[in-house]
DNA sequence: CGTTCTTTTGATAGCTCTCAAGTCGCGTGG
DNA sequence: CCACGCGACTTGAGAGCTATCAAAAGAACG
């Protein structure tokens, strides 16, 4: 197949002292390695079989492109990736945000082209997954296949959030408390946290205007429910914020 | 692994002169089954693996309920299928339409319980898949594992149309244009076809008023763009149709 | 043939978009 | 250090599209 030299080297490499939890813990991947029977230093090999190559992209970078042939799922390790389209009137539309532990790329197997466009939204740090070795490696680990048939699936409920036709106040409430969320299981703060995205950003994903994502900011801030200066953004009333998402989250 | 005893019992049944032809050609696993590399019977008895139940279900009858536990998947052989969630005030939101040859059931896979409803909108064919038993055949069939990655893949996308914020002519004309592909891709005719769901079940999957339906379709009744009686639809102008629908399909 | 549900039609209200202007923050360059 | 300029964000006023409420017409059922 491809770059046998490169698992013998990363082998090689596994057999120094593993760097394991640190590097893997927020890996989507973690179970399917971990739990795949193998332990300690046999991690890394099985890090080495199946990251293709670590990347860290800049603000603007772009992790693919629309159009372009699809070769590899990438999971986001750190920072944000925005995933887009543009319509023929110019407009864009957001289709998703990825925070560390999640995805980008999985749309892509069946068209065999990147339907969308990614783009780090600050510093990202990413793994590559190759996908043809992915899916050869999936015959043989059945907990990575396991784990693949589920990240897909997971995946495919996603969009129909903002599919619903509520009011801009609960889209926007049912957004951030979907990031409360992310974070929280990340380990970092459900009640305080970056939007690392603008308000354009957001108002692209909700299919709002930037102008109404505005409004929106500030009714919830007259509220007490939150409090958001720049970017930086406090949860102040997570139970209330979650009662305005509810009929969004279900 | 699991089930030798069965799929030694499949394998005899299979045996016998295979229906091949008239029976998978609309089934969506049929390339899987196909190009593994088998032939003529031999196609029969992966079928026999592979098919766990052949179900007929009148109109309403449901093939699965929100929260019941996971445990198959589903090709759609003749009918139509309805999947849709009830949320907290009562309302109504479909979230797909499944016609012959589609796969219902895949979102269920990773929260390993139905996250929707599935029913039966007229006299519904279709064939069950036990996943447990799908899951393991895929680690020795690698056109059955390709296949359903792309059938996961496939349906990553599929919400993100309707999430736009298009007109509710646009949303119109790309639910009837989709429709069109869709029966064309069966063998059927793309410009005259029944409507095998109510106005309201279109109205709570383009996220509008059964009302605005009702006028959406006088509109372009108007226009000449469709001819439409009682659920007897004839799409008159397919390229403007095409056109109004161009932003919403890509 | 009456009942019931679906569909259609009409009038009104409300939410969000659009257009427009102004403010703020921040990096650039004088 | 400060003025400038650019982009992101905010705020305001008005228009448009769709939802809602209400009611009638039509089809399907027994």
């Amino acid at each position: 197949m491809s770059a046998p030299d490169n698992v013998i080297k990363l082998h090689a490499d596994a057999a120094r002292p593993s760097p394991r939890p640190h590097f893997c813990s927020t890996c989507a991947f973690s179970d399917a390695c971990c739990s795949e029977g193998y332990q300690d230093n046999a991690v890394a090999q099985m890090r080495a079989l199946l990251v293709d190559e670590v990347r860290t992209l800049q603000e603007g970078e772009h992790v693919f492109r629309e159009g372009e042939r699809f070769d590899a799922i990438a999971a986001v390790r750190a920072g944000t990736v925005k995933t887009y389209v543009v319509d023929r009137e110019g407009r864009e539309q957001v289709l998703d945000f990825y925070l560390p532990g999640e995805v980008v790329g999985l749309n892509a197997i069946h068209p065999d082209i990147y339907p969308c466009n990614a783009v780090a939204l600050d510093t990202v740090v990413l793994c590559s997954f190759t996908f043809a070795r992915m899916r050869e490696l999936a015959g043989v680990m059945p907990n990575l296949r396991d784990r693949l048939f589920r990240l897909l699936s997971q995946d495919i409920g996603k969009a129909a959030l903002l599919a619903g036709d509520y009011s801009a106040d609960q889209r926007m409430a049912a957004f951030l408390v979907a990031l409360s969320r992310r974070y929280a299981r990340r380990g970092l703060s459900a009640s305080r946290f970056n939007l690392s995205m603008s308000r354009t950003d957001i108002a692209n994903y909700l299919r709002l205007a930037p102008e109404t994502v505005s409004r929106v900011l500030r009714r919830l801030r007259g509220q007490q429910l939150i409090e958001i200066d720049r970017r930086d953004l406090r949860l102040l009333d997570l139970p209330a914020l979650s009662a305005l998402a509810a009929p969004v989250l279900r």
